[in-house]
DNA sequence: TCTGGGGTCCTAGGACCC
DNA sequence: TCTGGGGTCCTAGGACCC
């Protein structure tokens, strides 16, 4: 048996563990740049607002039920996450940290034992210890976990744990569920399925295999098993490095000149040499995108993109920024209203046996350390690693390139965020005494 | 005026190799 | 009439997840 432990709307449970006036009042919390909604309490969910919405569309209707609004605080949301999972491990030490608000136990190690009962004593004790609620589903697959977690939330009777083993209990929850339920089917699948009659998530476990195979591909068919009890899909309890890594973000306002998109890619550059250095990966291409406003009919369109090879694999911020202005130039047209940019970095490979290339190419690196002290910075490495421990004892962002800016008027809009309490001193929680 | 920001996997087809 | 038999790598496009 495994486990699918999930927290209960967790952004907004976040919100409230610090501000208990927010408990039973409807809730929404805001994506970046104060764009969709992407998280709801289950007062917001009854009022119907749907999930997605942008929040200009629904402001009014936000304002007239007097619903409470946030920003998003990943800070504080990324730091309740890591306490749900210390706390989670203290009782299942083997999960597989599946998304910033689930993870996948496995309880091979607790045979014999009455699994519900120690999901219960879990979900207490995550509750406990760090004020947020959570769900369990239990099954022998992930995809049959993932439903059960579903029951789980769904019907107060089970308390927030739900088991599901029995066939003819899957059989009959699978009938009451739309196949775009099931984990792995959107909305294109759902619409072909529909075509050939299949409606239910049971119509689905009902069709022979080598059709689903033939749909669907070899995706689909794992899909199958997993509902049928063959587990496809195992737990992943290694994080693995990434393969790509993305920083990009709308502006709080349409950008038009060259200077302020070149500082904001200057900005998501270093942010993404940051998080290559966190998984000690090294990157082979840069790639740049810039976009105006899709939505906006009245300014003419552009969008491109350009990836440029770096020389040599890399992940010092300067070696990045500075290729990513080269491909910059190459994308960036005058005359438009651009509403977003963004960096992607690819190619990685472990940082501990990068490939070195021919003529290995330390022009920017002697250009730039010759200008600064001496004994700080003779190696690329050791400045970036004093950078990274500057960063991390005094704040993002203490020491940054001079080419990210300092204006910054293109930063997101954030007109609702809490207090970084648990990350920020500066924002710790206040405690009066009578 | 205002519409998020990350990721992964699979397949088919085209190119190449011996 | 008959035209081999293995492979790899890369990319674009399509699907999905939170």
């Amino acid at each position: 048996m495994l486990g699918l432990i999930d927290s209960n709307n967790f952004y907004v449970s976040c919100e409230r563990v610090f501000d208990p006036k927010l408990e039973k009042r409807p809730v929404v919390v805001l994506s970046n740049n104060d764009g969709c909604i992407v998280a709801r309490s289950e007062e917001a969910k009854a009022m119907g607002i749907p999930m997605g919405a942008p929040y200009f569309k629904v402001k009014s209707l936000l304002e007239r039920q007097q619903v409470e609004v946030l920003s998003s605080n990943y800070h504080l949301y990324g730091s309740m996450a890591r306490r749900v999972v210390d706390t989670i491990q203290e009782v299942v030490p083997e999960l597989e940290i599946y998304s910033v608000d689930e993870q996948f136990l496995d309880f091979s190690s607790f045979s014999g034992q009455d699994l519900s009962e120690l999901s219960r004593t879990l979900r207490t004790r995550v509750l406990r210890h760090t004020g947020i609620p959570t769900s369990i589903g239990l099954a022998k697959t992930k995809t049959l976990a993932k439903l059960a977690n579903r029951l789980a939330k769904k019907n107060r009777v089970h308390k927030g744990v739900y088991l599901l083993e029995d066939t003819r209990l899957i059989r009959k929850y699978l009938s009451l569920s739309p196949v775009s339920d099931l984990w792995g089917i959107g909305s294109r699948y759902a619409a072909r399925l529909a075509k050939h009659n299949i409606i239910t998530a049971l119509d689905l476990y009902d069709a022979p295999s080598m059709w689903v195979k033939k749909e669907m591909t070899i995706v689909g068919l794992r899909l199958w098993h997993e509902l049928h009890g063959t587990p496809c899909l195992s737990l992943e309890q290694v994080q693995k490095p990434k393969k790509n890594i993305c920083t990009s973000r709308s502006f709080g306002k349409l950008q038009t000149s060259y200077s302020a998109l070149s500082e904001a890619a200057a900005h998501h550059a270093s942010c993404c040499a940051q998080k290559l250095r966190e998984q000690r990966s090294v990157a082979a291409f840069v790639n740049v995108f810039v976009q105006t406003n899709r939505h906006n009919e009245h300014h003419p369109q552009y969008r491109n993109s350009f990836t440029y090879p770096l020389p040599e694999t890399t992940n010092d911020t300067r070696h990045i920024v500075h290729y990513t202005e080269q491909a910059l130039q190459r994308i960036f047209r005058p005359n438009f209203y651009y509403q977003k940019c963004g960096v992607i970095v690819s190619g990685l490979t472990p940082e501990d046996n990068r490939q070195l290339a021919l003529f290995e190419n330390d022009e920017i690196v002697q250009e730039f350390s010759s200008s600064v002290a001496k004994p700080m910075a003779n190696t690329p490495c050791s400045l970036m690693k004093i950078m990274d421990e500057v960063n991390y004892r005094f704040g993002h962002n203490t020491l940054k390139l001079a080419s990210c800016g300092t204006k910054a008027d293109w930063h997101m809009r954030q007109a609702h965020r809490s207090p970084r309490y648990t990350t920020h001193w500066d924002e710790l929680p206040v405690v009066y005494c009578h």
